[in-house]
RNA sequence: GGCGCGUUGGUCAAUCGGCUAAGACGCCUCCCUUUCACGGAGGAAUGACGGGUUCGACUCCCGUACGUGCUACCA
């Protein structure tokens, strides 16, 4: 028997409604936030809506504080959906522990219409049942084959079963798989796929207590919810006969979804989906936020942390996986939405490259104003900066930005501007040292204490005066001055940061560096 | 093991049968800059393999290899 469902078009009349359901259960991956950019992205791109859905029906694995983290972190990446638990629109309740009571009724009714039924196995029968059945070319496992051989309503009469669920002896209902089906559908990025029925196992839709599993919460929610594009990662590909066989037994076929299937995000070296654990190893961040483990209190540093701007961020994810088919690599949020098109997600894995991560997030710095910049940077520098400080930022910020690729690399690029070096590259000082440099350098000291006009420009003019009062070459004098503003051979030009220190510290730093000599 | 999905430089990728195979990151060289960076110019580096189909294949088909995902009362 081959069965198919038609491939509807992309644009019809319904509204575009799409949803983001992540499980709370801990920190939001770079993998989890691009699902939510693609999904966002194709609402707004489509005048649609993008609901937020909160998978937590498995209480074993619920983490408090996710669900609040998940909205933090959207909020910061600039993706907040139009509907969520904060903020409900027309299909609420938007948890699925608070939707508990929805899903029962919609697994008695396959077990009533003979496309699903009870099951009264305990973790040692289907233990014992996989043990038993499994075979060198097949590993056993719950389906046409052996649930003939297990405690369910299939095996047992009339009698025993009603005795059973009249004690509310612990089941859970599984689907029943049909045989010799092959199920084809269409993903929107993939094309045609086609599973075979024999080689899907009947899984569990409503577990013992009570709660739904995935399959069944998102075939009934994604229902209820009128969701028409349903986005997920490439690893639900493999159940997915099971929930086109849910749409079509609870009688929803033409209500389906179009799916899409997205590639995974790959770990850089090696191979593997993307986990913390390679970010942790390799040195960069995988969730879009801090996040604090309530349970270990292990902290794991994000995006945002680490000095990326969500512009940045978002743009860089919405690229790993997905191509304009155009040159342009900056897109601000605006030319993704309109550019943004599902056909052109790409359909295999991509590596995740931190370095093209830091380099959109330069391109970023670059083209950000300092004064934002100045607020951006406040959590990387609030305790290093004085008040004081404060109102020549900006200027610094203008003058170190080309050099950033993080946030947080402003303060070792920038300290020398506020602070006095800690300690100074004496070697390179010493390369060019002589009695002619060290009387250049006491010269020097004097002409700009008796400066009256500071700005950049006087002050070279001041230096080439004493370059040549000293007769000494230029060449030999001005890396010498920079070590000894800044303590090494890098930053913005050296007149420039010697008018930013003001006049008492450059003679201070002069001075102090001619005595260590 | 079985099943699904994938495979263009080290990485992200364009190409929808005409390719002398874009572009970006990274790397290297040079210029600019008496520092570092930015910027500019250049360079090395690619179609997994084998069969078809075709006048012509990176593009289509088949096989193999490799990768990856799933194979839970987790999502």
């Amino acid at each position: 028997m081959y069965y198919s469902l038609p491939l509807r078009p992309l644009m019809n009349h319904k509204k575009v409604r799409v949803r983001f359901a992540p499980s709370p259960t801990g920190g939001l991956h770079l993998g989890g936030v691009r699902t939510v950019l693609y999904n966002y992205l194709f609402a707004r791109h489509h005048g649609g809506d993008f609901v937020l859905r909160i998978e937590d029906t498995d209480q074993s694995r619920f983490v408090s504080g996710a669900e609040e983290y998940i909205m933090q972190c959207l909020t910061w990446c600039g993706i907040l959906p139009d509907e969520s638990p904060a903020n409900p629109g027309l299909y609420g309740p938007y948890r699925q522990s608070e939707r508990k009571a929805l899903y029962a009724q919609y697994a008695l009714q396959l077990v009533e219409q003979g496309n699903a039924y009870f099951a009264f196995d305990t973790t040692e029968g289907l233990e014992a049942m996989r043990e038993n059945y499994k075979t060198e070319h097949h590993n056993a496992q719950y389906d046409a084959r052996t649930r003939g051989f297990m405690r369910n309503s299939l095996t047992l009469s009339k009698e025993e079963l009603t005795d059973l669920l009249a004690c509310n002896t612990p089941h859970v209902i599984r689907i029943k798989m049909p045989v010799d089906q092959t199920l084809v559908f269409t993903d929107m990025i993939r094309g045609k796929v086609s599973f075979d029925t024999n080689l899907v196992d009947d899984k569990v839709l409503l577990k013992a207590d009570g709660t739904p599993t995935y399959h069944l919460a998102v075939v009934v929610d994604d229902y209820l919810m009128k969701i028409t594009h349903a986005f997920r990662g490439e690893e639900w590909l493999p159940s997915a006969p099971v929930h086109l066989l849910l749409w079509q037994y609870l009688g929803w076929e033409s209500e389906m979804p179009q799916w899409a299937h997205l590639p995974l995000i790959l770990k850089p070296d090696g191979n593997g989906k993307l986990s913390k654990r390679d970010g942790d190893r390799l040195g960069f961040p995988v969730f879009a936020m801090d996040w604090t483990d309530p349970r270990s209190n292990e902290q794991t540093i994000g995006f945002c942390e680490r000095g990326f701007l969500p512009e940045a961020f978002i743009n860089m994810l919405a690229m790993l996986g997905w191509n304009s088919g155009m040159e342009q690599e900056i897109f601000s949020k605006d030319e993704l939405i309109q550019h943004f098109s599902i056909a052109r997600v790409h359909k295999g894995g991509a590596k995740f490259d931190y370095e093209k991560a830091k380099w959109y997030n330069h391109q970023y710095i670059q083209q950000t104003d300092n004064t934002r910049l100045v607020d951006l940077l406040q959590p990387f520098i609030a305790d290093k900066i004085l008040p004081t400080d404060a109102c020549k930022l900006a200027t610094v910020i203008g003058l170190v930005k080309e050099r950033l690729h993080l946030l947080g690399e402003f303060w070792e690029q920038a300290s020398f501007f506020f602070i006095r070096p800690e300690t100074i590259d004496i070697a390179a000082i010493q390369a060019k040292w002589n009695e002619n440099t060290k009387q250049f350098f006491v010269l020097l000291a004097q002409k700009f204490a008796a400066s009256t006009d500071w700005n950049h420009d006087t002050i070279e003019l001041v230096f080439n005066e004493a370059v040549a009062e000293a007769g000494i070459k230029k060449g030999e004098a001005m890396l010498p001055l920079r070590v000894m503003l800044v303590g090494g051979k890098f930053g913005p030009g050296v007149f420039a940061i010697a008018e930013q220190i003001g006049i008492t510290e450059t003679v201070a730093r002069i001075e102090q560096a001619i005595s260590l000599l």
